[in-house]
This record gives structure tokens, sequence and C-alpha cells, in this order.
DNA sequence: CCTAAGCATTGACAGATGCCAATTCAATAG
DNA sequence: CTATTGAATTGGCATCTGTCAATGCTTAGG
């Protein structure tokens, strides 16, 4: 949200003293910054962790009636986390009959995935 | 948190038809998903992402007194921001008299790159 | 049509989160 | 010591989150 891109003039130093001898900008873009963020965000919690990496592993689609079993988790709760993954854009979904099939959508992690790249190297 | 390793025997099949093929279970154990969700969550803000962006670009230590004109946002809340990257890992802090640095721990993120990394490959 | 199975949605609630104003703390300057 | 500066902490508040029980919806079987 909060953007100000343009770098104060950084006026009232101290002492004479300056504290950073380079002036620092964002590197991405706030819009950027959103998105990924809003990635992090759908797997910042330990289960749909759990479910994207599950789902990752088989390759192919999941039924839900697969996943709940594995969570101490209700069954609602398993299809909200799934409603936030499928929302974040992370995994689809597909019904076939009486099932519901789960698979990744491993586009949505590309950025994220490149950017973390960068921080780790 | 939930974690039920044991995969259920699955019974209850509405007509003769199985509904998956394969067995699924996770590939990462819970202690793994809850590492890397933490720091995950801990990205899960745009201001945050952009914190540590502005860090990692500048590959240097950064004042604090830098970093808070980059945001629209009060001084108490960027020095909020930072504790929760600091407490997540991600950032450490240094004080050189009045001033606060902080600057990225790249190993912080390892192992959700390196996950990401399977995902999108 | 009626029933049951599989999954999604709703409502409610405790706890977490993001934000700011005000205050506190630490360190330097006078 | 006192005043000032940079940063962190506190308190309060509105909003969001994770969870479950209960309910609704859709499809398949009898």
């Amino acid at each position: 949200m909060p953007v100000a891109l343009d770098l104060a003039p950084k006026t009232k130093r101290a002492a004479g003293e300056v504290c950073c001898e380079a002036i620092v900008y964002p590197d991405i873009d706030p819009a950027q910054a959103e998105r990924m963020a809003a990635v992090a965000k759908a797997l910042g919690d330990p289960t749909r962790m759990q479910l994207v990496d599950v789902l990752r592993k088989h390759a192919g689609k999941v039924c839900v009636c697969e996943l709940v079993p594995l969570f101490d988790l209700s069954q609602p709760t398993v299809s909200h986390h799934l409603k936030i993954l499928r929302e974040a854009g992370i995994v689809g979904s597909e019904r076939q009959g009486l099932w519901a099939f789960y698979y990744v959508i491993p586009e949505a992690l590309e950025e994220l995935s490149g950017w973390a790249g960068l921080v780790v190297a």
C-alpha cells in the first residue's frame, strides 16, 4: 500500500554525521511487492504449506477426501484453507462427480521463488 | 500443527469407485512446514516485503531513519514490522550510537526458496 | 422422488494483526 | 545534569484469521 518512492531529503542529521552513505530505494515496485506478499501470506500457515506440498508431490490432482484425513482439522476448515489457496491462485480445483480434485499451479510461485532466490544467492 | 501422518484407510467410497488411484502423503515434515510457514507469514505483508527487498538490494546495513520515509507509515509501525521480520530471523539489527541498522539474513530464506524452486520447476 | 455422500458456505467466537498516538528508553550534545 | 534525537514499546482499536458446528448445495443411487 504505502509507496512514497521519493527519497526524503534526510535532513536533521544529529551531529554532522551521516547515518548511511547511500540512499536506499526499493528494487521491486509496490505492485510486485503486493503480489508476492499475497502469495507468501497464503503460504503463511502450516496447514496450507503442507497442503500445497502434498499437491505438489502428487503431481496430479488430489481428491479432497484424501486431503482431509491428513490433518487433525474438520472438513470445513480444510475446505477453507483450500479456498484461500485457490483465491491466491496457488491451486486450482476441478469437480468430477461428487469429488473435488485440487492441483498446484506452479506459475503462481514463480515470482516469489525468483525473488527469494535472489535474496539467498 | 495438525499432522496425522498415517494415511486414512479411505473407507466409504461412494459407488465402488475410487477417487484417487494413489495414496497421498506429505513430503515435508510438519516441523519444516511450520518453519517455512513462519517465514512466509512474515513476508506476507507488502510493507515487510518491500522492507526486505530494500535491505537485500542495499546489500549492507541500512539505517531505520532511511527506511521510515520510504513508507506512508508512522515510525512505530515501521519499527513494528521490523520487529516481526527480526523475530522471524529474516533480518538482523545492530545499533551504532543513536541509529539502528538492519540487514538481511539470507540463510533464513534458504529453506523456503529451495522448496518454492521445487514447486516451480 | 427420496436418501446419502462429498464438498462448500454460513455464523459465531477467541485470538492475532496492522495501525496510530503517546510514552519510554538509550545515547549523544551542550 | 538537561535537552534532544533516533528507535522501541505500550495501549487501544478496528479488522482479519483460524476453527468448528450447523447448514446448504450438488451429484449419484435406489
